[in-house]
DNA sequence: CCCTGATTCGC
DNA sequence: GCGAATCAGG
């Protein structure tokens, strides 16, 4: 993998957009462990880990288990300011057997990597803009109480999402799709496919 | 089995 | 620095 600027940059923006490490990978033709690599060596925020790794080999197990001082604080976290869980905004809001996928070029975009589905962010507002893309801990998706009554607009991303000229597409999304006609019927397809290509 | 992210370690 | 292999939880 050639990690040029761009490609790092699109990294940092589909990692704050909280997409999975193997989505990234997938979306930018790379295997999930060159993105996990890779963030971790950017010392990208890290995500929730599913799994809890002792002290792996090496390490000295023998402090751990020696060290019965008490703490002092154990952290009363009121559960009002507790953080709060992250929700893991998931690219695809596929309907039944069909997945978004990232194609080569919705429309223009010469992107040098594939543009992707995005998940409906903060967007579908008149003001949309792109989504921050380096901030260290970024907060995909607010959670909208309800949906607007009027004129969704197209989530298709146009461009490098954390690049100054990313936007998304500005047509009127489809009843229940978050995107337009045109990029609906690009966007779903058959889930089984997805999985390859991304290149 | 599928998925996930983290770490290790040879390159 | 890179990323496959490996680990480990869901």
């Amino acid at each position: 993998m050639d990690w040029t600027p761009e490609a790092i940059e699109a990294l940092r923006g589909y990692w704050a957009e909280g997409h999975s490490t193997a989505e990234i990978g997938r979306r930018m033709g790379i295997s999930k462990n060159a993105v996990v690599g890779k963030a971790h060596r950017l010392v990208l925020p890290p995500r929730p880990s599913p799994i809890r790794r002792e002290p792996a080999s090496g390490t000295a197990p023998a402090a751990a288990a020696v060290a019965p001082v008490a703490q002092p604080a154990p952290q009363p976290a009121s559960p009002a300011t507790a953080t709060p869980p992250a929700p893991r905004p998931q690219p695809a809001p596929a309907p039944q057997p069909v997945a978004a996928q990232p194609p080569p070029a919705p429309r223009p975009a010469p992107a040098p990597v594939a543009p992707r589905p995005a998940p409906p962010p903060v967007a579908a507002a008149p003001a949309r803009k792109p989504a921050p893309p380096p901030p260290a801990r970024a907060m995909p998706a607010v959670v909208r109480p309800f949906p607007r009554s009027t004129s969704r607009s197209c989530c298709w991303p146009i461009g490098e999402p954390g690049t100054p000229g990313f936007r998304f597409c500005t047509a009127e999304a489809m009843g229940t799709k978050p995107y337009c006609a045109e990029h609906a019927a690009i966007a779903y397809v058959k889930v089984r496919d997805r999985r390859e290509d991304a290149a």
